[in-house]
DNA sequence: ATGGATGCAAATGATTTGCATGAAG
DNA sequence: CTTCATGCAAATCATTTGCATCCAT
Protein backbone atom coordinates (compact mmCIF):
# COMPACT_ATOMS: atom_id res chain seq x y z
CA UNK A 1 0.00 0.00 0.00
CA UNK A 2 1.92 2.88 -1.10
CA UNK A 3 -1.35 5.23 -1.99
CA UNK A 4 -0.04 9.19 -1.39
CA UNK A 5 -3.04 11.05 0.99
CA UNK A 6 -5.46 11.60 -1.55
CA UNK A 7 -8.26 13.00 0.36
CA UNK A 8 -8.22 16.76 -0.40
CA UNK A 9 -10.53 18.03 2.72
CA UNK A 10 -13.60 16.73 0.79
CA UNK A 11 -14.57 13.56 2.90
CA UNK A 12 -17.55 14.44 4.95
CA UNK A 13 -18.24 11.42 7.39
CA UNK A 14 -21.07 9.54 6.41
CA UNK A 15 -20.84 10.82 3.27
CA UNK A 16 -21.14 7.63 1.70
CA UNK A 17 -20.60 8.71 -1.87
CA UNK A 18 -17.21 10.82 -1.10
CA UNK A 19 -15.83 7.27 1.05
CA UNK A 20 -16.30 5.26 -2.25
CA UNK A 21 -15.12 7.46 -4.05
CA UNK A 22 -11.49 7.69 -2.16
CA UNK A 23 -11.90 4.04 -2.29
CA UNK A 24 -12.27 3.38 -5.55
CA UNK A 25 -9.87 6.15 -6.91
CA UNK A 26 -7.18 3.93 -5.51
CA UNK A 27 -8.77 0.94 -6.84
CA UNK A 28 -9.78 -0.24 -3.70
CA UNK A 29 -12.96 -1.65 -2.43
CA UNK A 30 -15.59 -1.02 -0.78
CA UNK A 31 -16.23 -3.73 1.60
CA UNK A 32 -18.68 -4.54 4.48
CA UNK A 33 -15.65 -3.98 7.29
CA UNK A 34 -14.36 -1.16 5.52
CA UNK A 35 -18.55 0.61 5.62
CA UNK A 36 -18.73 -0.59 9.43
CA UNK A 37 -15.80 0.90 10.54
CA UNK A 38 -16.51 4.04 9.18
CA UNK A 39 -19.43 4.28 10.49
CA UNK A 40 -18.42 3.56 14.34
CA UNK A 41 -16.25 6.32 13.58
CA UNK A 42 -18.69 8.39 12.56
CA UNK A 43 -20.73 7.90 15.66
CA UNK A 44 -18.41 8.11 17.73
CA UNK A 45 -17.13 11.89 18.27
CA UNK A 46 -13.94 10.80 20.31
CA UNK A 47 -10.83 8.87 19.34
CA UNK A 48 -10.62 5.12 19.25
CA UNK A 49 -8.64 2.57 20.20
CA UNK A 50 -8.10 -0.44 17.46
CA UNK A 51 -9.98 -2.34 20.07
CA UNK A 52 -12.90 0.03 21.40
CA UNK A 53 -13.56 -0.27 17.22
CA UNK A 54 -13.31 -4.01 17.52
CA UNK A 55 -15.44 -4.22 20.07
CA UNK A 56 -18.33 -2.12 18.67
CA UNK A 57 -18.68 -4.30 15.61
CA UNK A 58 -21.72 -5.92 14.94
CA UNK A 59 -20.54 -8.27 12.28
CA UNK A 60 -18.47 -10.24 14.97
CA UNK A 61 -17.04 -12.33 12.17
CA UNK A 62 -14.80 -9.51 11.45
CA UNK A 63 -11.20 -10.14 12.83
CA UNK A 64 -9.28 -7.66 14.88
CA UNK A 65 -6.37 -8.28 11.98
CA UNK A 66 -8.96 -6.68 9.66
CA UNK A 67 -9.38 -3.35 11.92
CA UNK A 68 -5.43 -2.67 11.61
CA UNK A 69 -5.32 -3.10 8.46
CA UNK A 70 -8.13 -0.79 7.69
CA UNK A 71 -6.91 1.86 10.08
CA UNK A 72 -3.66 1.56 8.71
CA UNK A 73 -5.08 2.07 4.85
CA UNK A 74 -7.42 4.73 6.39
CA UNK A 75 -4.62 6.77 7.36
CA UNK A 76 -2.59 6.64 4.15
CA UNK A 77 -5.73 7.84 2.22
CA UNK A 78 -6.14 10.32 4.90
CA UNK A 79 -9.97 9.42 5.88
CA UNK A 80 -8.44 9.22 9.66
CA UNK A 81 -6.39 10.53 12.18
CA UNK A 82 -3.65 9.16 14.32
CA UNK A 83 -4.05 10.44 17.29
CA UNK A 84 -1.53 10.01 20.51
CA UNK A 85 -2.81 9.99 24.22
CA UNK A 86 0.79 9.44 25.76
CA UNK A 87 -0.99 6.08 26.87
CA UNK A 88 -0.43 2.41 25.02
CA UNK A 89 -2.53 2.72 22.12
CA UNK A 90 -2.87 4.66 19.37
CA UNK A 91 -6.30 6.14 18.57
CA UNK A 92 -8.14 7.23 15.70
CA UNK A 93 -10.67 10.00 14.38
CA UNK A 94 -12.47 10.85 11.49
CA UNK A 95 -11.05 13.71 9.68
CA UNK A 96 -13.37 16.14 9.04
CA UNK A 97 -16.63 14.95 10.93
CA UNK A 98 -16.33 17.64 12.72
CA UNK A 99 -14.25 20.97 11.85
CA UNK A 100 -11.14 20.51 13.04
CA UNK A 101 -10.44 20.30 17.13
CA UNK A 102 -7.93 18.90 19.84
CA UNK A 103 -8.65 16.85 22.90
CA UNK A 104 -8.07 17.18 26.45
CA UNK A 105 -6.97 14.19 28.16
CA UNK A 106 -7.24 13.67 32.37
CA UNK A 107 -3.54 12.25 33.41
CA UNK A 108 -5.45 10.52 36.47
CA UNK A 109 -9.23 8.78 34.93
CA UNK A 110 -7.84 9.34 31.46
CA UNK A 111 -11.75 11.11 30.69
CA UNK A 112 -11.43 12.78 27.36
CA UNK A 113 -12.87 16.10 25.96
CA UNK A 114 -13.03 17.97 22.96
CA UNK A 115 -11.36 21.58 23.13
CA UNK A 116 -12.92 23.95 20.34
CA UNK A 117 -9.69 26.23 20.05
CA UNK A 118 -7.33 25.89 18.01
CA UNK A 119 -3.92 27.51 17.02
CA UNK A 120 -4.28 30.77 16.00
CA UNK A 121 -4.92 31.57 12.32
CA UNK A 122 -1.41 32.14 10.49
CA UNK A 123 0.20 29.82 13.55
CA UNK A 124 1.24 27.13 10.65
CA UNK A 125 2.12 30.29 7.55
CA UNK A 126 5.15 31.00 9.78
CA UNK A 127 6.57 27.77 9.23
CA UNK A 128 6.78 28.12 6.04
CA UNK A 129 9.69 29.95 6.48
CA UNK A 130 11.33 26.14 7.71
CA UNK A 131 10.82 25.08 3.59
CA UNK A 132 8.56 22.82 4.63
CA UNK A 133 5.05 22.10 3.02
CA UNK A 134 1.79 20.46 3.59
CA UNK A 135 2.53 21.44 7.10
CA UNK A 136 0.06 19.55 9.74
CA UNK A 137 -0.20 19.82 13.46
CA UNK A 138 -1.30 17.63 15.93
CA UNK A 139 -1.92 19.39 19.73
CA UNK A 140 -3.22 17.41 22.78
CA UNK A 141 -3.81 18.65 26.37
CA UNK A 142 -3.40 17.07 29.69
CA UNK A 143 -4.65 18.10 32.73
CA UNK A 144 -6.31 17.07 35.95
CA UNK A 145 -10.54 17.34 35.48
CA UNK A 146 -12.40 18.47 37.78
CA UNK A 147 -13.69 15.19 39.69
CA UNK A 148 -10.10 13.92 40.22
CA UNK A 149 -8.68 16.63 41.78
CA UNK A 150 -11.60 17.29 44.31
CA UNK A 151 -11.43 13.26 45.04
CA UNK B 1 6.56 2.79 41.01
CA UNK B 2 4.17 5.28 42.08
CA UNK B 3 6.00 9.45 43.07
CA UNK B 4 3.41 11.63 41.51
CA UNK B 5 5.72 14.61 38.79
CA UNK B 6 7.80 16.50 41.70
CA UNK B 7 10.09 17.97 39.15
CA UNK B 8 8.78 22.11 39.82
CA UNK B 9 10.20 23.44 36.73
CA UNK B 10 13.98 23.55 38.31
CA UNK B 11 15.47 20.78 36.98
CA UNK B 12 17.89 21.48 34.37
CA UNK B 13 19.57 19.66 32.02
CA UNK B 14 23.12 18.35 33.05
CA UNK B 15 22.95 20.25 36.88
CA UNK B 16 23.88 17.02 38.17
CA UNK B 17 22.99 18.56 41.77
CA UNK B 18 19.78 19.23 40.69
CA UNK B 19 19.00 15.82 38.97
CA UNK B 20 20.67 14.43 42.09
CA UNK B 21 18.11 15.86 44.77
CA UNK B 22 14.88 14.64 42.27
CA UNK B 23 16.02 11.42 43.00
CA UNK B 24 17.34 11.43 46.46
CA UNK B 25 13.78 13.35 47.24
CA UNK B 26 12.29 9.80 46.05
CA UNK B 27 14.49 7.67 47.93
CA UNK B 28 15.73 6.55 44.56
CA UNK B 29 19.40 5.89 43.79
CA UNK B 30 22.00 7.85 41.76
CA UNK B 31 23.08 5.02 39.65
CA UNK B 32 25.45 4.95 36.98
CA UNK B 33 22.82 3.89 34.00
CA UNK B 34 20.89 6.76 35.59
CA UNK B 35 23.69 9.27 35.04
CA UNK B 36 24.73 8.03 31.99
CA UNK B 37 21.48 8.00 30.37
CA UNK B 38 20.89 11.26 31.62
CA UNK B 39 23.71 12.64 30.03
CA UNK B 40 22.97 10.98 26.64
CA UNK B 41 19.41 12.90 26.37
CA UNK B 42 21.61 16.13 27.61
CA UNK B 43 24.01 16.25 24.57
CA UNK B 44 21.09 15.24 21.98
CA UNK B 45 18.52 17.77 21.18
CA UNK B 46 16.47 15.87 20.38
CA UNK B 47 13.92 13.56 20.99
CA UNK B 48 15.36 9.99 21.29
CA UNK B 49 14.08 6.32 21.11
CA UNK B 50 14.47 3.75 23.40
CA UNK B 51 16.64 1.95 21.08
CA UNK B 52 18.79 5.14 20.02
CA UNK B 53 19.73 5.85 23.70
CA UNK B 54 20.26 2.09 24.18
CA UNK B 55 22.80 2.44 21.35
CA UNK B 56 24.54 5.38 22.38
CA UNK B 57 25.63 4.01 25.79
CA UNK B 58 29.00 3.53 26.31
CA UNK B 59 28.54 0.95 29.16
CA UNK B 60 27.55 -2.01 26.67
CA UNK B 61 26.74 -4.00 29.79
CA UNK B 62 23.54 -2.08 30.57
CA UNK B 63 20.80 -3.67 29.75
CA UNK B 64 17.48 -2.20 27.23
CA UNK B 65 15.46 -3.58 30.05
CA UNK B 66 17.05 -0.61 32.03
CA UNK B 67 16.54 1.97 29.52
CA UNK B 68 13.00 1.24 29.89
CA UNK B 69 13.21 1.18 33.20
CA UNK B 70 14.47 4.33 33.37
CA UNK B 71 12.27 6.32 31.09
CA UNK B 72 9.77 5.72 32.83
CA UNK B 73 10.78 6.59 35.86
CA UNK B 74 12.55 9.82 34.27
CA UNK B 75 8.70 10.36 32.84
CA UNK B 76 7.16 9.61 35.67
CA UNK B 77 9.57 12.30 38.13
CA UNK B 78 9.18 14.67 35.52
CA UNK B 79 12.81 15.14 33.49
CA UNK B 80 11.88 13.65 30.53
CA UNK B 81 8.79 14.19 28.28
CA UNK B 82 7.44 11.90 26.13
CA UNK B 83 6.85 12.73 22.69
CA UNK B 84 4.83 11.17 19.73
CA UNK B 85 6.20 11.32 15.93
CA UNK B 86 2.69 8.66 14.49
CA UNK B 87 5.50 6.04 14.19
CA UNK B 88 5.98 3.25 16.17
CA UNK B 89 8.56 5.08 18.12
CA UNK B 90 8.29 6.47 21.01
CA UNK B 91 10.29 9.49 22.02
CA UNK B 92 11.93 10.79 25.07
CA UNK B 93 13.53 14.38 25.51
CA UNK B 94 14.85 16.47 28.61
CA UNK B 95 12.27 18.73 29.84
CA UNK B 96 13.95 22.12 30.92
CA UNK B 97 16.90 21.13 28.46
CA UNK B 98 16.40 24.22 26.36
CA UNK B 99 13.30 26.56 26.60
CA UNK B 100 9.94 24.95 26.18
CA UNK B 101 10.10 23.76 22.21
CA UNK B 102 7.92 22.33 19.45
CA UNK B 103 9.70 19.83 16.84
CA UNK B 104 8.36 19.74 13.00
CA UNK B 105 8.93 16.03 11.44
CA UNK B 106 9.26 15.56 7.77
CA UNK B 107 6.52 12.86 6.80
CA UNK B 108 8.91 11.53 4.17
CA UNK B 109 12.30 11.19 5.46
CA UNK B 110 11.01 11.38 9.10
CA UNK B 111 13.71 14.15 9.87
CA UNK B 112 13.04 16.13 12.63
CA UNK B 113 14.17 20.07 13.71
CA UNK B 114 12.95 22.37 16.37
CA UNK B 115 10.44 24.86 16.53
CA UNK B 116 10.86 27.29 18.81
CA UNK B 117 7.47 29.14 18.47
CA UNK B 118 4.74 27.90 20.22
CA UNK B 119 1.37 28.49 21.80
CA UNK B 120 0.21 32.00 22.57
CA UNK B 121 0.70 33.04 26.45
CA UNK B 122 -2.83 33.01 27.69
CA UNK B 123 -4.30 29.78 25.70
CA UNK B 124 -3.48 27.31 28.23
CA UNK B 125 -5.83 29.48 30.70
CA UNK B 126 -8.41 29.63 28.05
CA UNK B 127 -8.61 26.06 29.16
CA UNK B 128 -9.12 26.06 33.00
CA UNK B 129 -12.93 27.64 31.99
CA UNK B 130 -12.69 23.86 31.45
CA UNK B 131 -11.96 22.82 35.16
CA UNK B 132 -8.74 21.19 33.90
CA UNK B 133 -5.81 22.07 36.27
CA UNK B 134 -2.17 21.60 35.55
CA UNK B 135 -2.52 21.74 31.92
CA UNK B 136 0.15 20.98 29.46
CA UNK B 137 0.09 20.54 26.04
CA UNK B 138 1.66 18.55 23.59
CA UNK B 139 2.21 20.11 20.00
CA UNK B 140 4.32 18.46 17.02
CA UNK B 141 4.20 19.97 13.55
CA UNK B 142 4.40 17.64 10.52
CA UNK B 143 5.14 18.55 6.90
CA UNK B 144 7.19 17.78 3.84
CA UNK B 145 10.88 18.93 4.04
CA UNK B 146 12.45 20.99 1.13
CA UNK B 147 14.75 18.52 -0.08
CA UNK B 148 11.84 15.92 -0.60
CA UNK B 149 9.76 18.41 -2.33
CA UNK B 150 12.12 19.02 -4.49
CA UNK B 151 13.26 15.39 -4.91
C1' DA C 1 23.67 -3.54 56.50
C1' DT C 2 19.59 -2.90 53.55
C1' DG C 3 16.56 -1.27 50.27
C1' DG C 4 16.57 -0.16 45.85
C1' DA C 5 18.65 -1.14 40.97
C1' DT C 6 20.39 -4.15 37.53
C1' DG C 7 20.96 -8.08 34.34
C1' DC C 8 19.30 -11.97 32.45
C1' DA C 9 15.66 -15.05 30.95
C1' DA C 10 11.18 -15.53 30.13
C1' DA C 11 6.42 -13.74 29.61
C1' DT C 12 3.17 -10.63 27.66
C1' DG C 13 0.70 -7.87 24.46
C1' DA C 14 0.18 -5.20 20.45
C1' DT C 15 0.79 -5.38 15.65
C1' DT C 16 2.21 -7.67 11.29
C1' DT C 17 2.66 -11.33 7.82
C1' DG C 18 1.68 -15.59 4.87
C1' DC C 19 -1.47 -17.99 2.65
C1' DA C 20 -5.73 -20.14 1.12
C1' DT C 21 -10.49 -18.74 0.63
C1' DG C 22 -14.13 -15.41 -0.35
C1' DA C 23 -16.21 -11.32 -2.23
C1' DA C 24 -16.30 -6.83 -5.00
C1' DG C 25 -15.81 -4.70 -9.43
C1' DC D 1 -13.12 -13.85 -13.93
C1' DT D 2 -9.68 -11.14 -11.83
C1' DT D 3 -8.10 -8.53 -8.30
C1' DC D 4 -8.29 -7.22 -3.96
C1' DA D 5 -9.86 -8.20 0.99
C1' DT D 6 -10.62 -11.30 4.66
C1' DG D 7 -9.95 -14.82 8.23
C1' DC D 8 -7.10 -17.73 10.55
C1' DA D 9 -2.66 -19.23 12.30
C1' DA D 10 1.68 -18.14 13.17
C1' DA D 11 5.46 -14.84 13.47
C1' DT D 12 7.48 -10.57 15.08
C1' DC D 13 8.66 -6.73 17.81
C1' DA D 14 8.35 -3.60 21.60
C1' DT D 15 7.76 -3.59 26.35
C1' DT D 16 7.15 -5.72 30.98
C1' DT D 17 7.94 -8.94 34.79
C1' DG D 18 10.28 -12.27 38.12
C1' DC D 19 14.04 -13.23 40.48
C1' DA D 20 18.75 -13.64 42.10
C1' DT D 21 22.59 -10.65 42.50
C1' DC D 22 24.74 -6.16 42.97
C1' DC D 23 25.48 -1.51 44.49
C1' DA D 24 24.44 3.11 46.45
C1' DT D 25 23.30 5.06 50.72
Amino acid sequence: MQAAKSNNGKFKAGDTAEFRSILNSHSLKVTKPRIEIMKILKSNHKPLTISEISGKLTNKKTDLVTVYRTMNLFEELGIVNQIDFKDEYKRYELIYDRHHHHHIVCRKCRKVENVETCLPEGFEKLLLKTGYSEITHSLEFFGICGSCKTA
